[in-house]
DNA sequence: TTGAAAGCGCTAACAT
DNA sequence: ATGTTAGCGCTTTCAA
């Protein structure tokens, strides 16, 4: 049987309360004192209750990752483990603990208001991809110190935070143009991937203000894969007047068109540039290697996780922001011989 | 103020002992105190709070997750993460919470210690890159409940699991004999990379079996990514007598060794098959798509769930074994015109 | 079938 | 500077 603080009250000879004060550093507690206690601990191997204490002081010291793990969603996905980690990195360092429970938009109501009041957490960082108007509702209502990772796409009281991809279709945008292209063309998901529709957006206002006009079929939108890349580059490729880079939205779609460039015999980056977003190991692998607007998601994670904490303490300050910046990588891909 | 038991068995005229027993499904309360007890439930929206049961219960239906998150990890070991969602799964089926804690191997020994006489944890899963002949000796001295995912390389007494690499190598080369592929050659990481020795002792093992010999230069091994896949199939191809069939020790090799045949005009499947391991989204992009021998880590996860559980429960257990089989995914660059 | 009361291990207010 | 004691919210034993 593990040693408790009583034993080492006992041991020690003194009572209860000293030996909480010296495990907390009260001041109030004579150095003899505190060697004896420390003594009496070493000797007996003591390690204090956690779960007593936290029971006592009511607060767990946990914070719980709230999202959707299916099968293959390390693969389809790693970015939500790369936000994990860099919230872990946080949590961690300020001494609390990081639970990760998946759970789908529906159940996730019942589950957070449950776990809350249960006790077993003081706050949640939730993915976008489980939140709901009804979720809203509830943390409303509840008062749950809680930060979504993604911005929310209805109406809603949430604090959250996302990475900005407009600014990063702005960056991709001005970074060619700096580079000597002239006519750019942008490859990407369909209208109701929002990330698409973000960068897509950033790159179009970066052309009105050039005053520079997009020709028609040089917007492409199509699924999120390699095939896709494909053919849509090669629906660019067969108009008369050609554009001298394409920015696609992202590493799936870019491998696509990149065979499809070397299928056609187009120079990489001379007689084109290509540029995607987010820094996978493809970009790095392909030839040339790819520039990439990136945005760091480990720093995403820490973020949500200071920002969780501070919920914690200061439950009504509220939180709605584009937190991470993207950071341009210069690659082969956009090289231009000059 | 949430509501606790006492204010439940206030409302229903009755105690806190019964309100319990309510909660908990004992059979010696009349029907009539059980519908007073849920209808002051509701009427309060209670909700009991876990972690002063759990502290009463001495058990706190958590298990950790241990393991090593670098930055950058969900890209280079997305595997990790594959195997954390299936541990989630199974515990969260059966009533249990993850904790996620990132860790180098020196500080998971005193970590581990603390946290379960803090008892903050019942069990954990440990990844094997923590693992130490320390940690070894701690948890076999404390009796912790622990699940080791991944075999150690050294002499010990941990429960552990893992994939069985060295099956997986058998399996390759017996389909590609299969095929009517008659000289494999091989290409991987070096000596110190476990997995490549594995799977290449078990290719090995069958071309024994076969009394195939395996000319010089066939074997060769290198760093585990694309250029040097690359580099090694160029070796290869330099031979005077060539093999038709390479297999890649993981799919960063695979596409450096697909890369260079390609460069070569090396016809795949016709002139050569390729086949690897772990069925990554490489293998799916490339053309033609790779046939993989994969194994199922988020089932991995899942067992590892399943056994931590067991060991929670009956301590004395001990578990050793290669738990999840691996299966071939046939795919077009092995499917051999005959 | 029910309830009183003694913990679980620690903290913290209060007294000394 | 130290000790006494009353919680924290629930479970569980034992008695009624």
């Amino acid at each position: 049987m593990a040693a408790t603080i009583k034993d080492v009250a006992l041991r020690a000879n003194t009572s209860t309360a000293t030996v909480s004060k010296v495990m907390n550093g009260s001041y109030s507690i004579s150095q003899a004192t505190i060697d004896r206690v420390n003594e009496a601990m070493r000797e007996l191997d003591y390690h204090p209750n956690l779960r007593a204490r936290n029971f006592s002081k009511k607060s767990t010291k946990t914070v719980v990752w709230v999202t959707s793990l299916e099968k293959d969603v390390s693969f389809s996905n790693p970015h939500m483990f790369e936000i994990m980690c860099g919230l872990e990195s946080v949590l961690s360092e300020k001494g609390y603990l990081l639970m990760v429970k998946s759970i789908n938009a529906k159940d996730a109501v019942e589950y957070m208001k449950e776990m809350y009041h249960a006790q077993l957490a003081d706050g949640f960082v939730v993915h976008a991809s489980v939140i709901s108007p009804e979720l809203d509702e509830m943390i409303y209502h509840e008062e749950i110190p809680h930060l979504i990772v993604g911005m929310p796409h209805f109406e809603n009281h949430f604090c959250w935070i996302d990475v900005n991809n407009r600014l990063a279709g702005e960056q991709a945008a001005k970074y060619l143009l700096q580079q000597g292209y002239q006519s750019l063309a942008f490859i990407g998901g369909t209208d109701d991937d929002k990330i698409t529709m973000h960068r897509l957006n950033g790159v179009l206002s970066v052309l009105k203000e050039h005053d520079l006009i997009v020709p028609k079929g040089y917007v492409q939108q199509g699924e999120s894969e390699c095939d896709s890349g494909y053919y849509m580059t090669e629906q660019i490729l067969n108009k008369e007047s050609k554009p001298d880079a394409i920015i696609c939205a992202n590493n799936y779609i870019a491998y696509g068109c990149m065979n499809a460039l070397r299928d056609k015999a187009i120079c990489v980056p001379e007689e084109m540039g290509v540029i995607t977003f987010d820094d996978y190991p493809f970009s790095q692998i392909l030839k040339p290697m790819l520039t990439v607007v990136n945005v760091d998601v480990f720093d995403l994670g820490a973020q949500a996780g200071k920002y969780v904490l501070q919920k914690i303490k200061k439950p009504n300050i509220h939180i709605e922001s584009y937190i991470t910046y993207p950071v341009l990588i210069e690659r082969a891909s956009t090289r231009r011989m000059m």
